[in-house]
DNA sequence: TGGTTGACGGTGG
DNA sequence: TCCACCGCCAACC
């Protein structure tokens, strides 16, 4: 049963991460909330290092705050690919992450 | 089965 | 504004 709430779990996350928008971001937390588990960042970025597929944009899942993270340590593709689409940056963090963060929270 | 790891979040200094 | 500590959760050994 627990295996099967965190597959779901997994599943959420790598969904809530494909639907984000291009030129959006979302971060650790916020996937893990819509997904179902708002403390579960960290597992978040577990699932994105162990699962790491070319169908989720991955890059746009960014650390709190408007940093960007680990992402192996290359950091600089992850803001590289998030400026090709159109995300700004202020230095090594959004500079307007509450514009390019994604509401699940319809109005 | 149990302990460790790690792409985090928030608070305090 | 930056660094350190603690808490939380899933994957891995």
């Amino acid at each position: 049963m627990s295996r099967s709430v965190r597959a779901d779990f997994t599943a959420r996350v790598l969904s809530a991460v494909r639907r984000i928008p291009r030129g959006r971001v979302a971060t650790y937390g916020d996937v893990a909330a819509i997904a179902g588990r708002p403390r579960a960042a960290r597992a978040v970025g577990n699932i994105m290092r162990t699962c790491a597929r070319p169908d989720v944009p991955c890059h746009r899942v960014v650390a709190a705050g408007g940093r960007l993270g680990g992402y192996g340590g290359s950091e600089t593709v992850k803001r590289a690919l998030l400026v090709a689409e159109g995300v700004q940056f202020r230095g090594k963090r959004l500079a307007d992450l509450k514009t390019v963060r994604i509401r699940h929270r319809a109005c």
